[in-house]
Order: C-alpha cells, then structure tokens, then sequence
DNA sequence: ATCAAATAGTTCCAAAATGAACAGTTCGTA
DNA sequence: TACGAACTGTTCATTTTGGAACTATTTGAT
C-alpha cells in the first residue's frame, strides 16, 4: 500500500501546463496592475474597455469572465479614480455604457511602455514564437475553451 | 478625446487565451474539488503527491507555484483528514516528505471517474486534438512559460 | 394594462488566498 | 565549535474574491 504512483495522463498534462503558464503570467499582470495602483481585475477591466469606444459593463462581463460581484467593485473603484466614466445607456436605464476617460487612457499607454510590463513582455513572447506558431495556439486554446463552455449547462435537472 | 481605440496587439491576444482557457477551466476544477470536499490549492496538492510515491513539501511548491504559505496551510487540512501523511525526511529534520494515504489514493480515484469532472473532461479536450497539435501545444507552452521565467530575477538593483 | 419572469448591476459577507514576520534547521567558513 | 546566512515550513493579519440575496428595470404573456 501507499506504493502506487496515479499515472500522468494527458488531461493532467494539459491542466498542468496551463497552471504553469497561468501562474508565471499571472505574477507579471500583479506586479503590473499593483505597480500602477490596479488591482487584476481592475487592470483587465481597464484594458477590454480600452478595445472599444464604448462598451457596456455587461459586455466586459462577457469578455473578462469576471464574476458580477468582483466586476461592479472594480468599476467602482476606476470610476472613484476618474480612469473610467459611466454613463447610462440612451434608452435602457439598466445597463451602464463605460468608457475610457482621458486619463485612463494617459496611463493605459503609460503601461503599455513599461520596461518589464506585462504588455512589454508578452509581446517579447509572441516574437518567440513563428506567425504559423501563434496561430494554432490561439485555435488550439479556442478549441479549448469551445469544449469546455458548451460543457456549461451539463449536469443540471 | 475619448474617442481612440487602443489597438488589440498580439501581446494582448496571448494575455486574453490565456485568460479564457484559464478562466474556464479553472471553474471546472474548482467545482470539482468543491464536489470532493477540497479547496483547489488543496486538489492541486493532493493530485502532485499522488504522481509521486513520496515527495518533500519543497518540491511539491515547485512544480505547483502555490505560494508557500497556502501550500502549508493545504497540506495542514489534507493532514487532518486523513488524505496525506506527513513525516520528516530522514538525515533533515527541516523537509517535510508528503505521501498520499490509502484514504487519499481512494479519494483521488473515485474522483477520476466522476463524470463531469475536470479530469474526465480535460482527458476529452485532449481528445479533440491530433497527437501533434498536442505536442505543439505544450511545447508552445513551455516556450512561453520558460520565456516568463527567466524574466524573473530582472529588475532588482 | 398587469403581473411574473428575466436581466443588469449593487451590496454584503463568508471563505480563500497570500505576504510578511517568525521559528527552527542546516550549511559554510573561519 | 561557533556564528551568520540560507533554507524549509508555520503562523498571523490582511486583502481579495465571489456567491447569494437584493433593487431596479425591462420584457413578455395574458
């Protein structure tokens, strides 16, 4: 008893290898973010807003996949600070339109040039890798990401 | 003013793959170990031991990133229930070797063949891929991650 | 027009995670 | 052998996180 190893199968190389790469990027987004006076979810929230002109919290929910709760505190927070205006869309009282005011767009491209940033680095990593490279690895982690959403609803009576 | 769109960069779309792999994925894993009775520091400790017949708590930190305080503290309640067995090194009573109990193997087990489970579903995910695409992936991965790494010790005077 | 169900966002609070200070051990070297 | 530095692990305090309940609004069915 106590002798068995479980074997690594190739799930847990696959769970493992993005925890590792999550975990090495995740340090560098903190220490970008905390350097900055952002918390992560504050920084993400900030850069998808930043994508777009214009875009409803409800979308940046969408695209962060940050949990409801987390996102309001942030908004919050960047509005507090004057990075981020919310406004009342035109014509439906419920959703709030955020956008990116002048200032938060001063220290979005502050960021951005930070030696040693996140940003700065993770366009370092992309140019390790060849154009064919990068491609199959976003299709590879879409495919991904595919399976494991439309395994969302499962399991539910 | 106001009015720019900041440009979505490589840089950034390897940030936000990451992100939407992690962020579903993560979410399987955590429900999984809820289901079992575990926080996910907690299932990453105990699915480590168990690759291994024993292991210092040392290494076990190394291959998983958990910070040291939470990898002691997983270790402590894993202890407690009976999933691990903690004894000192032989010749250095500061190392601490980890192994899994037949309570913990048992455990682990069962959870492997929990339909809906994060590893039945990641060994799935892998399924959707060629054997290459597979490969290509981690190896990808581990440039990325190796890359991240070394970019540790920079900045300090 | 009314009312129930769905939706967007907020608030509150308990649980989880982690940095920092600490205790004990080992190692190197003088 | 003695002492400082490096190392392993623990403890404690604080921050972060995210689920659940709530408010306000919108939608849809009757």
């Amino acid at each position: 008893m106590d002798k068995e190893k479980t074997p690594i199968t190739p799930g847990i190389k696959l769970l493992r290898s993005f925890a590792r790469v999550n975990k090495t990027m995740t340090k560098f987004v903190q220490q970008t973010a905390i350097a900055n006076g952002l918390s992560v979810p504050q920084y993400t929230v900030l850069l998808t807003v930043a994508s777009e002109k214009k875009i409803t919290q409800k979308t940046v929910g969408e695209r962060t996949f940050l949990p409801k709760s987390t996102l309001s505190q942030a908004v919050e927070v960047l509005v507090q600070e004057g990075l981020l205006k919310r406004q009342q869309v035109e014509d439906n009282r419920r959703e709030m339109q955020l956008i990116l005011s002048d200032k938060g767009l001063t220290l979005l491209k502050a960021i951005h040039q930070q030696e040693g940033g996140v940003h700065q680095l993770s366009e370092k990593a992309v140019g390790l890798l060849t154009d064919q490279q990068f491609e199959e690895l976003l299709e590879t982690h879409r495919t991904i990401a595919s399976y494991f959403e439309t395994q969302n609803e499962q399991g539910e009576s």
